[in-house]
DNA sequence: CTTGTTTTGTAGTAAAATTACAAAAATTAT
DNA sequence: ATAATTTTTGTAATTTTACTACAAAACAAG
């Protein structure tokens, strides 16, 4: 193997930072020097020379310039721009995890940091033209029923009122036995849009399976592909995360806004588009 | 006057990009040549060095070093790196509408987009000595009722959700008639919190002084400060925007999610301080 | 048209980043 | 263990980039 082989491929749609904190175990001793250096304060890494850091991190300006090519960057000064790009505003697209300790000053900023973030990596991910498709299917669809369960209720009477503006057949449910009853009388054309927080739910999973019997189209919001997703003619993901949804660590569980926001957004992206669609 | 003198001030929470293009017209010819460049393909000039990029504007590099200056950088460099922070991930700063012609792919960046400036700013200007104020004040209640009206009703009973969490005495209600019997009932160390996204409502207002007669305590979540807000012994402004917040443009009219989402965000980030609070 | 002011560019200087190469660790085989 | 090979790291020189001082050009006022 050539010298200063071991590259890191380019995932376009990581930040870097999150790319080299999940390095960091596998780089050798000068290298974890410089990435511990440029992790303890991304910021002000930004704003250094080569020389800077070099000092900083105990090693010479080579081994810094070799840290950089390491994670596919041209030189120093793209390295620089890659991490100025995940740090923007100052907000760390590393998802903080909020301890106990915590006072308003350091909890506010990871709080919000958590929403933008996983916006942010939305935005990048979601399907064009599943967007499309699920415009098509509800500008066309002969009744529209939002579906959803305890928190995501909330999403899914936002999403009816939304689209009851531009007049689409439109109701929202999160009663379990309407929701069966509605499933079992569904026709072709009419459309259950199903949103879920949790990876699968063994009710509505019965719901959809009963509305597809009817030849009924299924629509499912849901964080990753499930057996929900899976059932349904179209889907949408909100999660395009691997790790812990729950950004309070142990002491206490918290329902997590985060995957709801995601959730409001692509619907409004689903109202936007019906909107533009009829024009 | 000293050359180089009419320095920008330095607007720490605006976006350079959209700093550049309001200072467009006062440029001069050069400097002007040099905004143009940058705008139009910022991240291009973020990857650019500074002969490049003068050759680019047909003007010569210490040109390029004193439109930096200009804009209260240190020089080039510094330039490059906060045009890259305004640009993270590609995400305009520049709130951009929406327009009958946009088709997915243009629109669906552009609604998150939207939806993340804005969490960006309110992240940066968020009160955190009023966020501690009214977390006392809710932990301390008697009673909690959480008002609003229409849209922001979910905004309402998402809250209220929450705080039953945490075994706070709270409600919400979105009906005037029993928002008005509730306020004229209150006590002393009962809140009221109000959510509204218009800068002003009549009835909130009303229902606000009769809660206020009665010593009861008003929190208020409101887009800017406006009569309800000063009626207030507590608020928190959920839009540093002077722009207009309708982000589609003439053709029709779509109820904005940003400033719910904004509400939304703000509300988990007095629950989670409340969580702390009460260990 | 001349004088003073501002704006712009040229050329030289300083700083930063990269490269080539050599020395020092670390690894492997003997 | 130790010699040989490979890998890692640093030194020094080169190249690229950015900045500064100064001078020329454009502009404005008298």
């Amino acid at each position: 193997m050539n010298r200063d082989s071991q590259i890191i491929p380019k995932l376009s749609n990581q930040s870097l930072i999150e790319v080299i904190s999940k390095e960091l175990p596998r780089l050798n001793k000068t290298q974890a020097k410089v990435a511990k250096t440029i992790l303890a304060d991304p910021k002000l890494a930004t704003e250094s020379s080569i020389a800077t850091l070099a000092k900083k991190s105990a090693v010479s300006e080579p081994s810094v310039n070799r840290f950089c090519k390491r994670f596919n960057a041209k030189g120093f000064p793209d390295l620089k721009l890659r991490l100025a790009r995940s740090l923007a505003n100052g907000i760390c697209y590393v998802n903080p995890k909020i301890d106990p300790s915590d006072k308003v000053a350091s909890f506010t900023p990871k709080i919000f940091d958590t929403t933008i973030s996983r916006l942010a990596k939305v935005r990048e991910n979601i399907s064009h033209q599943h967007i499309n498709q699920i415009v098509e299917s509800l500008v066309q669809a002969r009744r529209i029923y939002f579906f959803a369960h305890g928190a995501s209720a909330i999403v899914a009477s936002d999403a009816a009122n939304k689209f009851l503006r531009f007049n689409l057949p439109v109701s929202s449910h999160d009663d379990i036995l309407i929701q069966q009853m509605l499933a079992s009388k569904g026709r072709e054309n009419d459309v259950f849009f199903i949103i879920s927080e949790t990876d699968s739910n063994k009710e509505l999973i019965d719901i959809a399976q009963t509305a597809k019997k009817m030849d009924s189209t299924i629509i499912s919001l849901t964080p990753t592909a499930n057996s929900l997703s899976n059932l349904s003619n179209f889907c949408l993901f909100s999660d395009i995360f691997e790790f812990s949804e729950n950004i309070i660590s142990h002491t206490f569980k918290h329902v997590t806004l985060s995957s709801r926001i995601v959730h409001l957004v692509i619907l409004d992206v689903l109202a936007t588009g019906v909107a533009l669609y009829i024009g």
